[in-house]
DNA sequence: ATAAAGAATGCAACTTTGTTGCAAAAGCAT
DNA sequence: ATGCTTTTGCAACAAAGTTGCATTCTTTAT
């Protein structure tokens, strides 16, 4: 499992660099979904800011990773399961849990979001289930 | 209904002032939920930024707004039904929902989020979704 | 293995967003 | 009207995010 980074950028067509295998690493060792910030703070000295941004950016449209929505503007990302993009729009569709007591948001992978009926006139695309409370180690 | 900006505010123990009313006044106007920025550039003539914040935060303390999640860091804000606050937390428990062509953001105040099942060990509090696509406006 | 083309990165400069302390002003209760 | 309390504006700052451009690194073709 060690290029397991690498094998997710060439499945993505993407091309090979240090900064987008250390994110990825990252991503893969954390068990929750991460801000930019987060990742910053992993890995400041060796990538610049701006090199964070793009990445995420990059991630983001090939469908690697998706974006968790919040109230406290810290857009935290997290790995998507396989291949996420299908015309143009990620397809995650479970339920997302943001811990009060730790502060750790992350995905529940099994608990899918449960279908709704918008309003007559609205198209549905994308959709975002997030739940705060006590996770299950804080509790 | 002149004055319902004031009887909101006196409903909540908050001393009546200009920028308050005027906040209110615009979140009165508007149909969608308002960003920071959308306030902001309808009063900052008016009223310094940093007032706006602190409006902001005290009307959600007091439950007279309830904030919306998104994955834009743009957090927004619309006024809440009745009184909102019970233990600390508000209740809002409809969808919302963001037009990816118009931008808008606004309030399912008739749909309510369905139930989920957590995990064993979770505990929620509050519970948040977010739809996106095409309004029926932009339809 | 080398070279050329294309893509990603670092850096600098900048804009926007959000925070804090404090003095002045406004609101409220008596 | 007076004094007390709360809110506001200002200034200074910190953090977050964006952009253009020159340099470096990847990839692909030779
Ligand atoms: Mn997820
Ligand atoms: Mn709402
Ligand atoms: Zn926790
Ligand atoms: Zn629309």
């Amino acid at each position: 499992m060690k290029k397991q980074g690498e094998e997710i950028l060439k499945n993505s067509a993407l091309s090979v660099t240090a900064g987008r295998k250390r994110i990825l690493d990252i991503f893969l060792a954390s068990g929750n979904a991460l801000a930019h910030q987060d990742i910053e703070m992993q890995c400041a000295e060796q990538f610049d800011r701006v090199t964070i941004y793009r990445t995420l950016q990059t991630f983001l449209e090939k469908g690697i990773i998706h974006n968790i929505p919040s109230t406290d503007n810290m857009v935290r990302y997290a790995l998507c399961n396989d291949n996420c993009i299908t015309s143009g729009h990620h397809h995650d569709n479970h339920v997302h849990f943001k811990c009060d007591d730790c502060g750790k948001t992350v995905c529940l992978d099994d608990l899918v979001i449960p279908a709704i009926k918008l309003p007559q006139g609205y198209t549905m695309k994308e959709i975002n289930m997030v739940v705060s409370g006590v996770c299950k180690t804080c509790k």
